[in-house]
DNA sequence: TCACATTTGTCCGTATGTATC
DNA sequence: AGATACATACGGACAAATGTG
């Protein structure tokens, strides 16, 4: 096999024998991280990525694999398909801390606390960074869940949408990425729900409160308005849960 | 296959047709989820898997490769081997952070910011819930970094563990899973740093007085010393990789 | 220490489905 | 509508690793 990439064998990781699936991927994540491959690229075919890194297929079937999970790549069927570069990153982390919130069981209750903690730290850095656009785009996403309300849609993707687009006005993409993975569950936690106008119609007005606040540069007033609406959420989900639990239908 | 179903072809929305390996991927998160499955089970070997789920062995192999890499299972080789149910996805989650950093879409400073703020929500937390035996614990770390210090051993794991066994003491899961992550990150920044140990003397210093604040129940000033410790760290992880991107050895 | 069985790792050949032109 | 290019999947085969007797 070809051995000659004396730059790539560097201190870390003598622990394992890397496979060679794994080594393809890094290779190519590699290059996604240098930008020699951006976003929109395409990859060759399996066949040629065969052909180039010297193995079989198979091998590079599965590093595809772990490159398309890990939110690096997606993959297209039929004729002009194949491995396109894209990030997906996001998405991944969101999945792994939902599948971690099954895994470990957590409460409710811990999970509310967790998200009050974190909106309330991008609240506090939204506030000093959101732009005139920033502002336009939140009220235009509270614009939007009116008018679906109105001819019967419910609005939930709007109102998930509202905390997602503050926590990019905070500018900082770790942020984004805590809040997109909470939002992830609460999305799960919305989809268990019977469509409730009533409260739906409720939580546009919160957030139209939350918005008004921001307007006006008004932290504390944000901050408690936040604060109040996401404990009532929680509040909520703990009776779904409570009462999927009866059901013992908690999972599938 | 029954193509004729005119009634459920809905408009844009079958875009994925479920692929094999997914099925047999999620059939068996399914079966961890509701704990058929537990950590310490061995699934059937690949032949068994394929045999049983009707389907060649690569299929299932790369169903494998989504679950070993979405930290559902380890799969060790030789005899004796296969596939493990085992609880890994926390170090999923600060790979795919990991990635999320090294694709640059987060900054050093928004990581720091965003520890800043977990951090200090967890410590809140942490003052109200911890007990004496946490508090022993915490010692125990502190002791055992100055030990190996000592001795020569660069103590930077011992410092770690102060923070995450801080947010064991939060009593709430979350804020374990994300101190976790943020740790990971952090223990990768470090390995790539000369052992310094007059900086580990001064880390080892400030987790002490964070401690003998936290004995005294005193909030405000442990949390005063957590976040000066936490921007000086955030300030030499910036120094690092400041040094890295001018080498142009930013990755491996 | 040595052989053996088990299981993953890798490769090849081939067939099928699917999307684009 | 047919040809084409590609991913998807199957089955067989051998190599490599690992634990056991």
């Amino acid at each position: 096999m070809n051995e000659h990439s004396p730059m790539f064998r560097l201190p870390l990781a003598p622990l394992k024998t890397e496979r060679a699936f794994e080594r393809i991927c890094s290779e190519i994540k590699r290059l996604i991280f240098k930008g020699v491959l951006k976003p929109g690229d395409r990859l060759p075919p399996e066949t040629e990525l065969a052909r180039r890194f010297n193995v079989g297929r198979q091998t590079v079937r599965e590093a595809l694999r772990l490159l398309e999970l890990a939110g690096f790549i997606t993959i297209q069927k039929g004729c002009a398909g194949g491995p396109v570069i894209e990030d997906t990153i996001l998405n991944t982390i969101s999945n792994s801390i939902f599948d971690a919130i099954y895994m470990k069981k957590i409460t409710v209750e811990e999970l509310t606390v967790a998200r009050l903690e974190i909106e309330k730290a991008m609240l506090k850095h939204a506030v000093e960074e959101i732009t005139p656009e920033d502002l336009q785009g939140l009220q235009k996403t509270i614009n939007q869940a009116k008018e679906h309300a109105e001819i019967g849609i419910h609005p939930f993707k709007d109102n998930i949408e509202f905390h997602k687009s503050l926590a990019k006005a905070s500018k900082n993409k770790m942020f984004v990425i805590l809040v997109d993975a909470l939002m992830a569950v609460v999305a799960d936690f919305l989809s268990r729900l019977q469509p409730d106008f009533e409260i739906s119609r409720k939580v546009i007005y919160e957030h139209e409160r939350i918005l008004d606040a921001l307007k006006r540069r008004k932290l504390e007033e944000a901050d408690a308005l936040l604060e109040d609406h996401i404990l009532e959420v929680g509040r909520r989900f703990q009776d779904i849960v409570t009462e999927l639990m009866k059901k013992d239908m908690y999972f599938y």
